[in-house]
DNA sequence: TTGCTCCTCACGTCACGTGAGGTGGC
DNA sequence: TTGCTCCTCACGTCACGTGAGGTGGC
């Protein structure tokens, strides 16, 4: 027989677990002294121990422990707990593996914007851009209606997104309530048809580039810097012009409109 | 401005939720009206409550939620609380994963040796066996101690092992201490060499079998019904023969020793 | 006296949920 | 009166951990 202390040694549950263990008469000591209250253990105690500590390593409860102690002695009774408590692990993997997911395309986005940030003049440039795959849904009105084009193609294509976010600009002027545009999202490969969603290759090329920094409302003063690279060096762009939204209102906050990033691309004709 | 039923309806948190984290101060109604203590919340309201809520969906405590809120307004502010979060996921996932795979197996082993307890006749009958990769630890001495080859193996191969443990006889005869055995496990692929471990192809071929069932105590006597199988066909066979433990002491519980499963390979001469 | 091992009992943790008992206006 | 929405307050959940205060034998 062994004391509390010896007990625990050899179980490894806590002396105050195992206290907690004979109140719930999960685990009996064999033996409490009258009078000192002292509990002591036997081998039976131990083996009965040592099956509670494996069946907690599965994650089943103390209530779960006890039935399965009470009606069983052997894995085969416990197949359909065994069963179930595997479609329990599995529904976490998955949750906390969604979970991990999500997280990573913020931090993934917060770093690559960050990265831009420093990177970036804030001037205008000329750079290459790649083809891409994307799904775009096209639709005229107010260009703040976009956030509906968004969510549309993200429901549709959530899982396959490989970039940022970004709006193809068809109208050659600004028009206000009937604006001639897309919302698009890079994909990685295209992997269905969806009803009012056009999935294609976009063409890469030879692109004239600015960086934005702050609020949406300003974007004009940027497209006027661009505009005025564009005259200067007579270059002759290709319609639609691309406004891509780098860092723009979070998942999880709202954010700092001074602090928003959106790159505007011309592709040029060679 | 909302009562506390419309404002649980637009932020999809529970009325009891709502008091409570005004009780903590993580979400403090707008106007708390004197003398009913009737809680109103207004936009801001609102809009810190998706905060919350989206930061819940990542597993946040309230208390980190709190230090969240309290500090910071975007994304980048708190890459290092999610980057944290971020391992705290993949640990989760990892660990889920493995009591998900521990779990499987335990399940796949009872489920094969149901399976088997019902198939088979109990008879000495002969079968053809294939050929396998293993890992094995020679050893002499007491039957018995051959537990602990089997912990060598399955520490060294635990998570390549993909079948039942069983031990190779090459004596030919009962020794009591100091018999010459080896421990193996079946494994997918010979990926490394471990000291004191033998890696290597186990040849399959034609074999006579027994399955025994109860005490290996008693397994002198199914020895017995197979060494009169033999004779009675003049089979010679081959040294190594083989003992699988389909079914003997389980991960969690000792288990019943009359429903233990064992199954005796001979492999025939052609 | 100090140190050690044991004891009981009350309370804390985490994020709420349950339920009793009550209010105020339709 | 009934029904509805709101309120407070106490207690429960889960699996223990913390800590105070005490005992008994070396």
């Amino acid at each position: 027989v062994y004391s509390i202390g010896e007990f625990s040694r050899i179980t490894g549950l806590s002396i105050k677990t195992l206290r907690f263990y004979h109140d719930k008469g999960l685990l009996v000591p064999s033996y409490v002294e009258r009078g000192s209250g002292y509990r002591y253990y036997d081998a039976g105690n131990s083996e009965k121990a040592l099956v509670i500590v494996q069946l907690r390593t599965f994650g089943f409860s103390l209530q779960q422990i006890r039935e399965i102690l009470d009606q069983h002695d052997d894995e085969a009774g416990i197949l359909d707990y065994l069963e179930r408590q595997h479609r329990v692990m599995l529904g976490r993997v998955a949750e906390f593996g969604e979970t991990a997911r999500r997280l990573e395309a913020i931090i993934h986005k917060e770093r690559e914007a960050r990265r831009l940030m420093q990177e970036s003049t804030f001037e205008v440039e000329e750079k290459h851009v790649n083809k891409m795959q994307i799904a775009g849904i096209r639709m005229t009105g107010r260009y703040s209606d976009c956030g509906a084009g968004f969510g549309k193609v993200c429901r549709a294509f959530g899982r396959w997104t490989c970039g940022k976010p970004f709006l193809l600009h068809y109208s050659q002027e600004y028009r206000e309530t009937d604006a001639d545009f897309e919302a698009c999202v890079p994909i990685r490969k295209a992997h269905k048809q969806v009803e009012g969603v056009s999935v294609r290759e976009l063409p890469g090329g030879r692109c004239v580039s600015l960086l934005h920094k702050g609020p949406y409302e300003d974007l004009g003063r940027s497209y006027e810097k661009v505009f005025a690279y564009l005259q200067g060096k007579d270059l002759r762009t290709i319609v639609p012009s691309r406004e891509i939204y780098i860092k723009g209102p979070g998942m999880i906050f709202r954010g700092n409109p001074k602090k928003y990033l959106t790159e505007i691309q011309f592709l040029i004709e060679e």
